[in-house]
DNA sequence: ATCGACAATGAACGATCATTCACTTAAGCA
DNA sequence: TGCTTAAGTGAATGATCGTTCATTGTCGAT
């Protein structure tokens, strides 16, 4: 019957909000008093649902800290997939590759990517050996699609460019830099210009790829 | 009398000796379990000294870890200060200032200065909003001396060879990444390649200043 | 030999931790 | 209306947390 799939589904709904609101009541308190403070009693405050909650829904206290690791590795994943998704398979052009990478910059600094609790959050799980060896793919930099992306950026410029310097060398450059910028937004968000990290960005472009930036 | 003098100095070495040892073995078990994984029972079996000892050096354990970050960032410190007496006030020459680029390179990803160690527990220490806001001076990239010289290093290189873009952009984009490329090292210790990092900033350097590198 | 000063010890303590589970509530179905 | 199933609740539990403090050990001074 419509009615009983329906209902079925709305408790899903319910379910899995009950899980949301969870995850976004730890992140939170991460953010607050780090993955040490994140006690269940901080978490249940946080979150206004009850305790037992958290062990009905994600097992174990680690487990729901666990998870909310991957769901914000996804998160950051999807905000630039939907950027790199944009991009031809080939990047053929340098002048192409130039305003991808351009666009690159203004993506990884875009508040919606780089934000106080994105950043304190991925700094968090980074720090804990238990959640950095959780396997490949959470929070990475080497080996993601994004690094292809780049690297092909860079590949197309060192050739229009003849440039000195492998493109790979070039590329992962690029990367350190911008993750480099992230730590520095960590560790002054109230100081940090986006507009100068983006700056700061186009310039090193401009110099590894003159006439381009 | 001397020998009460020096029977006092000898108590006050063993005194400090108890010190060291609670803080390197707070280091390892922080090294292997987080920060929140720190915990007074683990430490007293790390150290194989007794229970009581670490609040009669340290007054608490949030003292002691506070006091270990404390002396991590001297350590650090203490080994690029090492690094920039050597050179002198000015750093006159462009060849110099490049020279001394290069050096600071060597010097930050040679393994005295970055390290499994050294590098886990800076990240760990960053991540805890506590131990961030400790105060201007821990485990920094900005306003710090090393930050001074390179802009220093940059401002002569940049007037030598002309180059588009202020000095204190390019400073900012190398201390990036450097930063970027510990947080590398962090990430995938075993196979971070020092030589590979060193060659980057190079690179890096070359493109900004052509001819010095 | 005795004493005073102080480092060192570890059993004991109350606080807080994550987790459990008997129970309540709600909703679809016959 | 009762029955079944599953979500939600929170008091109770035992483990572990950081800290305390009465006691012991050490050593120079008297």
């Amino acid at each position: 019957m419509a009615s009983a799939e329906e209902a079925k589904k709305k408790r899903k709904v319910d379910k899995d909000l009950h899980r949301e609101v969870l995850l976004d009541a730890t992140a939170s308190v991460i953010l607050r008093h780090g993955v040490s403070g994140a006690t269940i009693s901080r978490i249940q405050e946080e979150s206004g649902l009850s305790r037992g909650m958290i062990n009905l829904h994600f097992q174990s206290k680690d487990n729901l800290i666990r998870e909310l690791a991957v769901h914000m590795t996804r998160e950051y994943n999807a905000a630039w997939q939907n950027f790199t998704s944009q991009a031809p398979e080939e990047v053929s052009t340098p002048e192409h590759a130039a305003a991808r990478l351009q666009a690159l910059f203004e993506t990884d600094f875009s508040e919606a990517v780089l934000n106080k609790r994105s950043a304190r959050l991925t700094f968090a799980f980074r720090a804990e050996p238990e959640l950095q060896a959780l396997g490949t793919g959470y929070i990475e930099t080497r080996g993601t699609d994004l690094h292809d992306h780049v690297r092909n950026c860079c590949h197309v410029l060192c050739q229009a460019c003849g440039t000195h310097g492998d493109p790979e060398t070039v590329a992962m450059a690029i990367m350190s830099l911008l993750e480099g910028l992230w730590t520095d937004f960590h560790a002054h968000p109230d100081e940090f210009s986006r507009e100068n990290a983006i700056e700061i960005c186009r310039t090193t472009a401009c110099a590894f790829f003159p006439g381009y930036f």
